[in-house]
DNA sequence: TTTAGAAACTGAACATCGTTTAGTATTAAC
DNA sequence: GTTAATACTAAACGATGTTCAGTTTCTAAA
């Protein structure tokens, strides 16, 4: 009998059902709303029921981390699309920009918060976003093959380029850049990415 | 008679005591466990005082930031022995780097977290750090008036150069870089300033 | 020196948070 | 139909930031 299958199966749809929920709460409310509580009126249960389901609130914020990640592999993707090697980098770039301006709570979840991270004991558990870094990571060995891009060692480029990517976004996101108004950041951000692609290639 | 003045001293001093023992609370424990309890129990005096001192507990972070970018400031001044833009340069990123993994919970405070910045109105109203920016903005400048780097503005250079010292470090503050240990975080920094300044400088 | 009023301070409470537990419904298997 | 497991929840716990009524301390004029 199929009891078993499908007791699993409403685990599974319970669980998502709260991710959903508090996905939903971080898009449209400040993070500080996003409480167990809000969470639990959202899918009509009980607070002690989200218990069930997750051990705690970091867990539940550590899955949401995942879809985050799932959902920028996912616009990586059309990267196969392009050959030429300095052009490919360009476009992780702006993939990367774009998807930390449009979901900038998601992003600061996956790469800002301290809470999703309490779910690992270390921080080298921390392998959810493997997948999306090695895509950067294999342009810019390409790149650096190809004769495109000169760098000590593609470890470094890879880091450094990443590092400059995530301090834009975040210097934005946590309002830490009170010389630049909200309509100048989209201006700034194509600039950077220009100045950088400019200065690493074709030299 | 001089009791308005000691009156305004001691107002002082109180305010001075509350973030020292905030300050010290943030060095020696983790964040979370600055509260305005404990803030209260190590200067000796009940949690409600502290309110007749400071508006809410952002108004202390805020507080705590300016001591923050004084001390940065202060690292800074070394650099005026300093004549050669690009050596000025290179020097001005160390001492950014060094500050921030030397003072992480400060820094992470100064330049991450949310709560010191509910103090203000408009992200424009934090002014704060203006005079640290300054140091770096002139240097940039000077080294692109002199020719030693290219830049379509010296604003993207500076904000560019800002935004990936703040990238490195919020990454390893945040813990976010799973593929290189706390061993090797020294080496992986000093390996991007020196790349970084070989890309921008002398071509 | 006395005394009224201001200033400094605090105990106790409020609302809210994450989380736990004891107990109640619901479901599954025999 | 009975029983055991499963799903769920009301209520509470401890901790947080914050407020307020009330007490103590101090100051300045009488």
């Amino acid at each position: 009998m199929g009891t078993a299958e499908r007791k699993e199966r409403e685990k599974h749809e319970m669980r998502e059902m709260i991710l959903n929920a508090a996905k939903k709460l971080f898009i449209k409310e400040n993070f500080e709303h996003v409480t167990i509580r809000r969470i639990a009126e959202e899918i009509e249960y009980s607070p002690a029921t989200v218990y069930l389901y997750f051990a705690d609130k970091d867990a539940i914020l550590c899955a949401l981390q995942e879809v985050g990640f799932r959902d920028l592999f996912k616009r990586q993707q059309v990267l196969s699309a392009i050959k030429h090697p300095a052009e490919k980098l360009r476009a992780c770039g702006k993939i990367y920009l774009d998807f930390a301006m449009e979901n900038q709570e998601l992003y600061d979840l996956m790469f800002i918060m301290r809470a999703p991270m309490k779910a690992f004991n270390s921080p080298a558990d921390w392998t959810v976003g493997r997948d999306t870094y090695e895509v950067l990571q294999h342009i810019v060995t390409d790149c650096i093959e190809q004769g495109y891009l000169k760098a000590p060692s593609p470890q470094i480029a890879c880091f450094s380029l990443w590092a400059l990517l995530h301090g834009v976004v975040s210097i934005f996101i946590r309002e830490r850049a009170p010389m630049i108004s909200k309509e100048q950041q989209g201006v700034v951000i194509n600039g950077i990415l220009d100045f950088t692609m400019a200065e690493l290639l074709d030299r």
